[in-house]
RNA sequence: GCCCCCAUCGUCUAGUGGCCUAGGACACCGGCUUUUCAUGCCGGCGACAGGGGUUCGAGUCCCCUUGGGGGUGCCA
């Protein structure tokens, strides 16, 4: 190792936003780097030039930075060991290339993906697993170019040395790999740039990457990185696979579970005939054609995600939180996503559960992460957010709940903070973000959006003879006198009314909830008044008064 | 097919040979609190995959079986 730091990174392929389990993984990166002074970098594996997604890289970006994981050197952060995007790296892994080349532990080949694909088939056929055949004599750079001129794709495969590997992880123990088992695989495509086995060992070395910590998916890959390591003559840094993250149902968890969900909602709701295929083209916009690719064949391609997510909605199917971005507009702090995320695949251990990052930074050790894949459990997730929500300080929850309700366009994004906080505070208790608008949005919206809940007209106001109707009579021309209006004398002011009608506080309390809200929830009642204001609240008793 | 990894309550996990008649959290069930909905509080249900070893002693070590997962791409 030419540098005592300890170095690690994380490497994501800007191909969308950042899905949870690139999040743990850039997490651990992160926090083992911090609990041994290291460096954390991040790098932009943009090497599949057809598959880059423009701008995804500054969404990750944005992601990262809203969790709370900054990076030392990356994109955007100086630092000597840069370019951080692939793609401004061609020139490295060239030269890589060309020495592989000359040392004969690499070569040419120019075979076409469709004999490529005739020759997995028949290997298929004959239950064996295929391995490259490596041509003998092996094609010079002449041959190459003669290939180059007829037309044909020219790619370079790595030279595989026949030979036992093992291979020490720092999780999993020594792995190894009998002679044999790896074909020759291909470092340099077609297009002249490199594959992620290439390029990830070409970086990690001239960025002096000491520890790779990355998903157990990667372990099999390892030996192809540790040949070209030993054939580049480079050192090998230490690695740590880490366990998977699966869906509660033990699936793996992946940006298809959108489509899977909505796919099968809809499904559903045409067969028990709430939606016709037809309203399904309408709602879209597609082609029949694509339309049914999408619902038959699985062609998630053939519909973007706003259109699912019109069919989501006309189906009533909630669309499977996936990618980072997805928990952030569902009203997920932070805080607890990674106090979550942590907790998959690692523990602090004994009965510690809620942590702060900079808890997870203090108690952080590689020896502790499991060798065992989690599952991703919402409803503990859930229960975290809730933890957190009730933890926070009211000006934490503002903060938060501002970015949430800009991301969604909600008409509470215009309260000032002052007000936000008072109600957020009456509103405690609650799992996300949006439950605070379920409760408390409709009290700053026009009064002639309020909607009758006609099961709670019919069980607090029509019953008994229009009881509460009656009740809200009697209280309109008090309420119109009550002097102060807050909730305090609010409060106080229902309290004597129960105790001079001898009525429970539900009795009273509830009858005014239901004319002002519409439903039988909301805040308190005190509160619940003040935040409408005595005009507002009026006007919306008189509005009720009429569905008598 | 071949290679590799894994295995404690439904889920996340504690447990590193005796402290384990296996602990915590979520979920679930029951009760209490409460002006609504949520919260909150108390209690309950609930696991070492199976079989062989090793050992005075195994959830903890070894082997096999079974089960789950990953890889086997000119994706990363």
């Amino acid at each position: 190792m030419t540098s005592q730091t300890i170095r690690a990174r994380f490497a994501p392929s800007p191909t969308g936003y950042l899905h949870v389990g690139g999040a743990r993984s850039a997490l651990f990166n992160y926090l083992f780097c911090r609990r041994n002074n290291g460096k954390f970098i991040l790098r932009i594996e943009d090497t599949d030039i057809d598959r880059n997604i423009v701008g995804a890289e500054q969404k990750i970006l944005d992601d990262l930075r809203w969790l709370g994981i900054d990076c030392d050197e990356g994109p955007g952060v100086d630092g000597a060991f840069g370019p951080y995007f692939q793609s401004q790296r061609r020139d490295t892994y060239d030269a890589a290339c060309q020495k592989l080349l000359a040392s004969g532990d690499a070569y040419y080949a120019f075979d076409t993906n469709e004999e490529l694909d005739v020759l997995r088939k028949q290997a298929e056929a004959a239950k064996t697993g295929f391995k490259y055949p490596r041509p003998d004599p092996l094609p010079t750079a002449a041959d190459a170019d003669r290939a180059r001129a007829e037309g044909r794709p020219v790619v370079v495969r790595f030279k595989v040395p026949d030979e036992a590997i093992t291979i020490h992880d720092e999780i999993l123990g020594d792995v190894t790999f009998a002679a044999g088992e790896l074909d020759d695989f291909v470092i340099v495509k077609s297009n002249g740039w490199p594959t992620y086995h290439f390029a990830v060992v070409v970086d990690d070395t001239h960025m002096e990457i000491t520890h790779v910590l990355r998903a157990q998916e990667h372990l099999g890959n390892t030996p192809k990185h540790v040949f070209i390591q030993r054939a580049l003559g480079v050192p090998t840094p230490k690695y740590a696979h880490l366990p998977l993250v699966f869906n509660i149902d033990g699936t793996k968890m992946s940006k298809r579970d959108k489509h899977k969900a909505v796919r099968q909602g809809v499904k559903d709701a045409i067969k028990q005939n709430n939606m016709t295929d037809a309203q399904v083209v309408e709602l879209t916009g597609a082609s029949s054609d694509a339309v049914e690719r999408w619902l038959k064949k699985k062609a998630d391609a053939e519909l973007s995600m706003d259109q699912v997510a019109k069919l989501a909605a006309a189906a009533g199917v909630t669309i499977p939180e996936i990618d980072v971005h997805d928990f952030r507009v569902s009203g997920y702090l932070p805080e607890a996503l990674l106090n979550f995320i942590v907790l998959i695949g690692w523990s602090p251990g004994g009965d510690r559960e809620k942590l702060t990052r900079d808890e997870m930074i203090e108690l952080f050790s590689l020896d502790r992460i499991n060798k065992t894949a989690g599952r991703f459990d919402r409803e503990k997730l859930l229960a975290m957010n809730l933890d957190w929500c009730s933890a926070a300080p009211t000006e934490r929850l503002v903060e938060a709940f501002k970015d949430w309700a800009t991301l969604n366009d909600s008409h509470m994004a215009a309260l000032d903070d002052a007000t936000l906080g008072r109600v957020l505070d009456s509103c405690r208790g609650f799992r996300t973000l949006p439950d605070v608008v379920a409760k408390a949005g409709i009290l700053f919206e026009s009064d002639d959006a309020v909607v009758f809940d006609e099961k709670a007209v019919a069980k607090v106001l029509a019953k008994n003879d229009g009881a509460g109707f009656a009740m809200l009579e009697s209280l309109l021309p008090q309420l119109e006198s009550l002097e102060p209006w807050t909730a305090e004398a609010i409060e106080g002011f229902v309290k004597n009314i129960c105790e001079s009608t001898g009525s429970k506080m539900g009795d009273v309390a509830q009858p005014i909830r239901v004319a002002v809200a519409g439903r039988p929830v909301s805040p308190a009642i005190g509160d619940t008044l003040v935040f409408l204001g005595r005009d507002k609240t009026l006007n919306r008793i008189r509005r009720c008064l009429q569905q008598r």
